[in-house]
DNA sequence: ATAATTGCCTCGCTAATCAATGTATATCAT
DNA sequence: ATGATATACATTGATTAGCGAGGCAATTAT
């Protein structure tokens, strides 16, 4: 991560839902994803993704297959459609949180709160 | 909190940071401010906000000096100067954040990647 | 040969936040 | 008077996301 790992909590299974909801993605590949369309703000770690992406498909959120090709084992994850009603209101609490975000920053003077 | 807590991690030190930037306050009325001006999309408990203002004095981020007014006992925060200068350098990440996440969520097309 | 890359995974730790609790005073309704 | 609500400070224990480090195995580049 570019930028401190904590403003980033909560946004990165939007993030993996989000790509792979465009097209079937496999766990490495996700990353080098995020990373490239984010312009490396985003490196996410193994150890980040992996458990998000099992507990995604714990949630029924994500479905996953092996497959094999380039003599390389790798396990695709497909989002299911709860998959999609989930990304779709993370995708509005994003929106709430980061427009609410800029209120603040930008200082609406509420002094005589 | 109207949102998921995760999303706002790393965020409220900034937030607390810049609404103090603009006048002196005390805990209580930050909370209360930055709830009003984010239209409560943040309400910000007491267990958060005051170990946030301890840290912050620590790191030399913020000064304090007590206030009685109206029978009531207040502690105001003042921003010191380099308080000014990480809360600059917090609002640059947020931007490279947010502006990350909405280049993922928009999904430039990098599926050759 | 061996180093780097690809590709899967788990475990222990840290740090931020929350809910609950504690103390004390002031105000308002009953 | 009594109790409820609001103001105002604070701490503590539990939760949780993500991180760093590590392990395993195959392939590709040097």
């Amino acid at each position: 991560m570019r930028i401190n790992k904590e403003l980033s909590k909560g946004s990165n299974a939007m993030l993996v839902l989000s790509v792979i909801s465009r097209r079937d993605m496999y766990g490495y590949q996700i990353i080098k994803v995020i990373g490239m369309s984010s312009e490396s703000v985003f490196e996410m770690n193994e150890g980040t993704l992996y458990p998000i992406l099992h507990s995604l498909e714990a949630d029924k959120c994500l479905e996953s297959y092996w497959c094999e090709a380039e003599g390389r084992r790798r396990k695709y994850y497909k989002i299911t459609e709860k998959g999609k009603k989930v990304l779709a209101s993370k995708e509005k609490e994003w929106k709430e949180f980061s427009t609410a975000v800029g209120k603040v920053l930008g200082g609406a003077d509420l002094v005589g709160a």
